[in-house]
RNA sequence: GGAGAGAUGGCAGAGUGGUUGAAUGCACCGGUCUUGAAAACCGGCAUGGGUUUACGCCCAUCCAGGGUUCGAAUCCCUGUCUCUCCGCCA
């Protein structure tokens, strides 16, 4: 959501801004509906003030004993006017509110033009390539018989993945050392949240009134699934004024994410890449307008450390215009070594959504002895996805010789000192 | 699933159709007093929007959305949330 007396200030500023989206001019659209809804209201106001005026006047004539019968007549021609009126300003505040909700976040400065993911501009890379190819996590994984994709498939058909054994317990290792490390390292709060939302909380965040489509609904209860606890963890905030003190909050939670992946069809269709269901470990922050952009740096630096916790190779890439997602201002990719794919693949988004989402949820802060409010910024980034973090430990950690798949040093306490995964 | 109670300003808590945007207390801000502080006393203190060069004026908001009425915090309907009791249940 924008604020609307910028964009009267601004227009060109909003048009450029959407024009790196690839979208048309929309600001004479907008400030058209907003004069008229304004000019609309003036005179809605007015009759209302009349109304309220003669109201006034019948209140004081019946206190008095007196005949108002002609008073209240007038005032009920007033009162038609007045609802004809209300319904119009109200159909006009709607189309302004539907257009400015459908319109992605304004891109920063230092967000790189581009079409697509090819134009992502690297970062920086980290580690060493140890295994530059070898086989994936879906001919390790089956051959060790501890990756299941055929008996996950009879029960819920494509996208969804059985794991047994000590690959179930390594994804919960991975679960609980992400979640220790932000915990304890980071300074993030543990929270463990609703799975499932209404819609407002998930327009707070951007996924709807657009994406709706991607994600998971139960029509009873008019509930959905969240696509990432990004939806619950920043709407902790949602229609709070909280002290500028409180800032900055972090939050984390590890939750399974759910995504019908609507678009995606033949898409990454070998192997648990791309589910319907995964865990992932989510970090959210809460800032001030003038730290978002240090948290944002500093978010990316604390899912960048459990990957080199595990030593996993990756390179950070900052998304291009084309890239970047609705609710983001600037997003970074960090992309983790695929031996079997011989290629860099996200395992983790961390995005500043500035005040994107904050307006949307009504989400403000006040400084100490301050009459006046500020939106928050809010910001969110995996930390990291936990299926795809055990896709690449299999696959890195992969052992030709035997067939199995070395445990992560750090994992290792997790595992009960287990040094490998072997074939049982 | 059944029965009932409730939602009012930062908090507590009045108010059941006509100057009620809302008593009172607490908290908060300013002042008087005091060497200083406390106490006491005096004054101020909701939010969003429209309009205005400005002072200001106006509109809306007592959980949300509809309705009744000349007029709604107050009456009616729906939804949401909270609490109590019964049943069921991890």
């Amino acid at each position: 959501m924008f604020d609307i007396r910028a964009i009267r200030n601004n227009p060109d500023i909003f048009d450029k801004g959407w024009a790196r989206r690839g979208l048309s001019p929309q600001t004479s659209e907008i400030l058209g509906l907003d004069e008229k809804r304004r000019s609309l209201q003036t005179s809605l106001q007015e009759l209302q003030a009349r109304r309220n005026d003669e109201s006034k006047k019948i209140g004081e004539i019946k206190k008095d004993g007196g005949d108002a019968t002609g008073q209240m007549q007038a005032v009920s021609i007033i009162k038609n006017d007045i609802a004809k009126m209300e319904e119009e300003e109200r159909k006009i505040g709607n189309d302004l509110t539907t257009l400015l909700s459908s319109l992605p976040n304004i891109l920063g400065d230092d967000v790189p033009d581009g079409a697509d993911e090819e134009d992502n501009k690297e970062v920086h890379r980290w580690g060493d390539v140890k295994r530059p190819s070898g086989p994936d996590h879906v001919d390790i994984g089956e051959a060790l018989g501890l990756i299941d994709f055929e008996t996950a498939a009879k029960m819920s058909g494509a996208r969804f993945t059985l794991l047994k054994g000590d690959m179930a317990r390594m994804e919960r290792a991975l679960s609980q050392f992400f979640l220790d490390t932000h915990t304890q390292e980071h300074g993030y709060t543990e929270m463990s949240v609703p799975l499932l939302v209404r819609d407002n909380a998930l327009y707070g965040t951007g996924q709807l009134p657009k994406f709706a489509e991607d994600l998971f609904k139960d029509h009873e209860m008019g509930h959905w699934m969240i696509p990432t606890s990004e939806v619950p963890l920043t709407n902790i905030v949602a229609e709070m004024i909280v002290d500028e003190e409180e800032l900055p909050m972090r939050f984390t939670a590890f939750t399974p994410c759910f995504r019908s992946e609507a678009g995606s069809a033949g898409k990454d269709t070998r192997g648990m890449l791309r589910q319907h269901q995964f865990y992932k470990v989510e970090m959210v922050g809460v800032t001030t307008p003038d730290k978002s952009e240090d948290e944002h740096e500093r978010m990316l630096t604390c899912a960048e450390t459990v990957l080199k916790k595990l030593d996993l190779p990756f390179r950070t890439v900052v998304l291009c215009s084309g890239d970047t997602g609705f609710g983001a201002r600037k997003t970074y990719d960090i992309e983790v070594w695929l031996p079997g794919q011989e290629t860099y693949r996200e395992i983790s988004s961390v995005s500043n959504c500035w005040d994107f989402q904050a307006r949307r949820m009504n989400a403000r802060c006040r400084a100490k002895g301050e009459k006046d409010t500020r939106f928050v910024h809010t910001l969110n980034g995996s930390g990291v996805a936990v299926g795809r973090a055990l896709i690449a430990v299999i696959e890195n950690y992969y052992d030709p010789s035997d067939g199995g798949v070395f445990v992560p040093e750090v994992l290792k306490p997790y595992m009960g000192g287990l040094e490998k995964i072997v074939k049982g």
